[in-house]
DNA sequence: GGACGCCTTGGTCAATTGACTAAATACCAC
DNA sequence: GTGGTATTTAGTCAATTGACCAAGGCGTCC
C-alpha cells in the first residue's frame, strides 16, 4: 500500500526501503560526518540531557544538515545507539589499559579515583549516565549498559583479588566479590551525587581509603623485607 | 500588547493571569483529584520515565480531564515539581521513623536492606532516581534533590556515630562522615545498577555486611556480659 | 565531456505537545 | 429556585518533532 499523501503513508505502513546500512567503502568524509553527529550528541547529553535531543539540534550543534540524520543513521535511535555503542567502548578500553599496566595496586586506585574528578569535569560522567537514564526505558540500550557495567566488574575483580592477595586481606568475611561490588557501586553513587550536585564526605571517605591503602602498602613492605633476610 | 491570536499572545507575552494558586479551601475532591495526578505522574516515571510524560497521557493515566493539568497545577513543569515534592517528604518521613525508632542498629540496617528491595519491587527506587536524572537538566529539582540527600546523610551520620561508639569502632582510619558516604554511596550505586538490570554481587555484599555487623554485635555483647559482672 | 550514482540541501508532512480558553455544568448560599 | 461562583469539558492554537523526499550538486569512470 504505498502513500498517499506528498510523502508517505504516515501510520503503520512498512518502511518504504530499508535503513541505509554500513556499507564496507565510506568515505573519509562520511565518516568525518559521522563522527561529528556523535561527537554533537554527547555535546547534548552533557548540555540538556538524552530527553532534550533532537534531529534538528544535534544537526544545527554538529554544523550540519539535519537532513542527514535520517540519511547516515536511519533513526534518532540508531544515532543514539551509535553514541552509546562508540562511548562504552572508549571506557572499557581506558579501565582495562588502566588495570593492565605495570605497578602496585595503590596507584592503579589513585588513578581510578583521578578518574573520578576529571570524568566530571569532562562531562564524561554526565554523558555515562545520562545513557544509563536512557537504558531505564528503553531494553535495548540496557542490555548494552548492563553488558558494559559487568565487562567493567570484571577487571575490577581481576585487579582486587591480586591487590587482596598481595596484602594478605582475610577473604572469609569480605569475598573479592563483595569488595568488587562495594567499589563498583560506592563509584557510581558518587557520580551521581555530584550530578545532583552533592559533594559531601567526598573528599573524606577517598582520603580515608588512601590513608587504608598505604597502610596496607606498608604492611605488605614490612612483611617483605621480614621475609629476604631471613 | 494583548493576544492577536484567538487565544493568546503565543510568543513571549507576559502570563495574562496568574496562575491559579493553592488556596486555604480546597474541596476533598479537588484534593482527590490532585493526588489523582501526583499518582498517575509517578506511575508514568516508573513504567515510561520523566521524558515520556506529558499532560495528556498523565491525565489518561489518572482518568481526568487534560485540561485540568493546567488549572490545578499551571504547567506540567509544576506537576512534576509537586511530584517531588510529595515524594521526598515521605522519603525523609520514612528514613527517620526508621531511624529514629528503637532497637539495636544492626536491626536498622537490615530494615534499610530490606527496603532496598521493596523499593525496586514497587517502583519507589525507579520514581526516586528518574526525579534525580531529572534535576541533572532542571536547577530548581537539583536543588530539591541535593537538599534531601543531604537530610538523608544526616540521619545516616546520627545512627552510625552512634552505632560506631557501641561497636568500639576505631574512627582515626575511617571517619563516621567517611561511612556515612561509603554507605550513602554503595547504596545508589546498588539502585542504579538494578535499574540497569545489574544484580552482580549485591547478595554477596550484603550478606558480607551483615556478617561483619553480627561479628560486631557478639564482640559488644561479650563486652557487656564481660563488664557487669566485674 | 558525458553519463551515472552517491551525497547534500532545503524543504514538507502528519503527529504531538504545552498552553490556553469558551462554554457548559455543578455546586452553593440565600 | 435563583444568582453567582467554581469546576469541568471539549476543544483550539502555535510550535516542535521524527520521518521523509525531490532536486540539484559533485566526483568518478568511461
Amino acid at each position: 500500500m504505498r502513500c498517499r499523501t506528498r510523502y508517505r503513508d504516515c501510520k503503520g505502513a512498512p518502511p518504504i526501503e530499508a535503513i541505509p546500512r554500513r556499507r564496507a567503502g565510506i568515505t573519509p568524509a562520511r565518516e568525518e560526518a559521522e563522527q561529528a553527529f556523535l561527537d554533537a550528541a554527547e555535546r547534548l547529553l552533557v548540555s540538556v540531557g538524552y530527553a532534550g535531543i533532537t534531529t534538528r539540534k544535534v544537526a544545527e550543534e554538529a554544523g550540519l544538515n539535519h537532513g542527514l540524520v535520517h540519511y547516515y543513521f536511519g533513526s534518532m535511535q540508531e544515532l543514539l545507539l551509535q553514541v552509546l555503542e562508540r562511548f562504552t567502548d572508549r571506557l572499557v578500553e581506558r579501565q582495562r589499559e588502566m588495570y593492565a599496566a605495570p605497578g602496585p595496586f595503590i596507584e592503579k586506585w589513585r588513578t581510578a579515583m583521578r578518574y573520578l574528578d576529571e570524568d566530571e569535569d569532562s562531562g564524561y560522567a554526565k554523558i555515562w549516565y545520562e545513557l544509563q537514564a536512557m537504558g531505564w526505558n528503553d531494553p535495548e540500550i540496557r542490555k548494552r549498559v548492563a553488558r558494559i557495567t559487568r565487562v567493567w566488574y570484571d577487571v575490577i575483580d581481576e585487579a582486587l583479588t591480586k591487590a587482596m592477595d598481595e596484602y594478605g586481606l582475610d577473604r572469609s568475611t569480605f569475598s573479592s566479590e563483595a569488595i568488587v561490588t562495594l567499589v563498583g557501586t560506592f563509584n557510581m553513587g558518587i557520580h551521581l551525587q555530584r550530578l545532583s550536585g552533592v559533594n559531601w564526605g567526598h573528599r573524606e571517605l577517598l582520603r580515608a581509603i588512601d590513608g587504608w591503602l598505604v597502610q596496607l602498602e606498608a604492611a605488605k613492605a614490612q612483611r617483605e623485607s621480614a621475609k629476604k633476610p631471613a
